[in-house]
DNA sequence: TTTTTAGTTCTGTATTAACAGAACAAAAAA
DNA sequence: TTTTTTGTTCTGTTAATACAGAACTAAAAA
């Protein structure tokens, strides 16, 4: 398979954007390819072919990258390679690993809350909201993603 | 001022949490800092005795800080130092530029699915679902706002 | 005008990260 | 049993980060 300009630009333009929040270049790119390419299931080797890189630098990114859950592999009977492709279809476990990092945010401003000086009414105040917010919000993205599959199956 | 140990123990937890997200140390601790001392709004020097390091470490981390918006300064009449504090109470500006990000990657993903091939239905299936899912919750999280406010008004 | 204040910028350094390339390992194939 | 495949791990290099410390700067104060 040849990738077109289009998929070719397309691979930049995500994997820079990646980059650009702070995902290792490798990484970035891997996941791009991964939802450009016409085969969505590729081997270590090309992977490899596609992005030039060296087997050591395909090792570990790939295994970061299943580490972090954003891509896995599958195997095929009779083939002893692995084929690795994106989590983009278990994106509701990533979800919910991202909402999990803001309650543990939120977890440590509420042990701060709790030993603020009263001297600081106002900011106590701003500070308790963010928290409260943030469990609301917790709450909500549950019922959310329940009206989100109702107006779906309309 | 001379902080609590119960106040050090939560820089270094906020501090640590935010460096493992891929803050600079620096920066991850003047952050939980701001939220955790009794002054809301310390100098330069301030925080450069709090956390022992230098003025450059100072000077960039701060300014790094003020250009994700995570924190900002005041100054007061008749004294020529900035007075910084935590933008957390201007926390909603800082959740709309997450979400716009979020949007950004949709973005791509919907140039993505344009240009994807018709041979991997299910595949462009789930990809679509993760776009339509993401422009569902930008329209939900303004409700949510709105409801938010509602419920803590009663 | 000189000095102090409140930072910024420059220079250097130590640490970490992101790789390449070669050596290595385990399992399957020949 | 030897060879090939499919990676992993180790070694070394380059580049980027995260600082410290010193020099510098602009504005205010003396």
């Amino acid at each position: 398979m040849e990738l077109s300009l289009k998929q070719k630009s397309l691979i930049e333009k995500m994997g820079v954007f990646h980059e650009k929040n702070g995902m290792p270049p490798t990484e970035a790119r891997i996941i791009a390819l991964l939802l450009v390419s016409d085969r969505i299931e590729l081997s270590f080797d090309e992977i490899r072919d596609y992005l030039q890189i060296s087997k050591s630098a395909a090792s570990n990114a790939l295994n970061n990258l299943m580490n972090s859950h954003k891509i896995e592999y599958i195997t095929k009977y009779g083939d002893r390679k692995r084929y690795f492709r994106s989590n983009l279809p278990n994106w509701k476990t990533q979800a919910s690993e991202s909402l999990q990092k803001l309650l543990s945010v939120n977890a440590i401003m509420k042990e701060i809350l709790n030993i603020r000086t009263a001297d600081t009414p106002d900011f106590n105040k701003d500070l308790a909201e963010v928290i409260d917010f943030i469990d609301f919000l917790q709450q909500e993205l549950l019922d959310i993603y329940q009206r989100w599959k109702t107006e779906k199956a309309k």
